[in-house]
DNA sequence: ATCCCTGGTGTAACAGTGTTACAGAAGGCT
DNA sequence: AGCCTTCTGTAACACTGTTACACCAGGGAT
């Protein structure tokens, strides 16, 4: 079953909505109101057609996500390694993987609870397997800093994902960290200050890159 | 009893149902069923009760979520940190919250998706600033430092609620690296064991935290 | 020309969800 | 006796995913 149902010439009618025009419009509705924001029948009215029409293309909302989620698991499928070191060409790895995965900020949810961060991650997985090797790692130690990377990585993004839009705490940690008497004023400043994402996210992996290629 | 609306004395009549019962009840349902298995129907069934005393009693369903997720952050407030270095100290505070949050499997998704995680991760972080100055950490850096270890322990906490129950994958990944023609066999074979999530936290952590405290 | 089959659509319903207007009941207070 | 507060129940509203069923249009076979 090629896209659709048709391979090449004869729609007895010109459908009203193609399994392509639902994804897209799903896409469309999740990345304004997130996933709970799509229900089969706003889909329905989005595309001006019936209920039941978004069902037989697509079965039903289950499979819908799961399409969604494939077509951006394979998304990810060659992602380029930058940079000379070892080092420097993992971390390139994980900042790209990041960048990618924040464009789709509401489906790495929804790989995550379909339990296929493994499967999203298995292409990176391949180029972070050839730098490590490369750094002169070999066997469980290097397939266990193989998938502590992937941990750190995908774990970064997930807790990202949801901690800029927090609910205005009332006892918020800056402003606690700005009542607590401290013996090291620059540090109860810097963690009253929001949280740059990007820099901690380089400085972070860095760390644990280097920690890992290197200690013995 | 006392815990509810009235002070000291005098409920008029001894109340179906409390406030606590209701939360009680709710946490055993959500630990059965998952967060999406509570309803408020159900619930009351449980208890007995009209739906209308649920909601009498709790508000709503939101605000019931987000009663058991401060309860559940409160719980936090106290974990020892052990050892003798810095780094142990770190690390045995890290290996207890991750303890104490696998508790917890389905409230820690709550957590997050209300942006609670830095609440959430207030006590520790005061002990985790105490450890990090004691190594010899100020300012910025140290910030910097909390907020990284913050970030990988949570991450790897709602990476791997997932990653157990995954769905059977096609191809999965661990097919996949048997069936890859490798240089490092010894890797391939690792790679295609199941993740042992205890120890590769375990070592992840502590791979970060010693390049944290350590590298200058 | 009739019939059937296949692809695609629509109507209407079922069961389940969160939530609420409203009517009560039961005790304490004045 | 009335009133007020605390709690409970009935019944509804709007919404969700899903499906049984009728329908319609065109192609192929008879």
């Amino acid at each position: 079953m090629g896209t659709v149902t048709q391979e090449s010439a004869k729609p007895p009618r010109a459908p009203a909505v193609t399994r392509r025009a639902v994804l897209d419009a799903a896409t469309r509705l999740i990345e304004q109101q997130g996933v709970a924001g799509l229900s089969m029948r706003k889909l329905a009215a989005e595309l001006g057609v019936a209920v039941t029409s978004i069902y037989w293309h697509v079965g039903n909302r289950e499979a819908l996500l799961d399409e969604l989620v494939q077509e951006m698991v394979h998304g990810l499928d060659t992602l380029p390694a930058r940079g000379t070191t070892p080092t420097a060409r993992v971390l390139s790895l994980a900042l790209e993987l990041r960048r990618v995965l924040r464009g789709h900020p509401h489906l790495i949810g929804l790989v995550n609870e379909r339990g296929l961060t493994p499967a999203m991650f298995l292409p990176s997985q391949r180029a972070l397997v050839a730098e490590i090797s490369a750094a002169g790692l070999r066997g469980v130690r290097a397939a266990e800093t193989v998938r502590a990377l992937q941990y750190h990585v995908i774990g970064f993004i997930l807790v990202e994902r949801h901690t800029d839009r927090s609910p205005e705490q009332h006892p918020s940690a800056e402003e606690l960290w700005l009542a607590e008497p401290s013996s090291d004023g620059d540090l109860a400043e810097a963690l009253a200050t929001p949280v740059d994402a990007d820099r901690l996210f380089a400085r972070s992996t860095e760390a644990l890159v280097r920690s890992l290629l290197a200690d013995q």
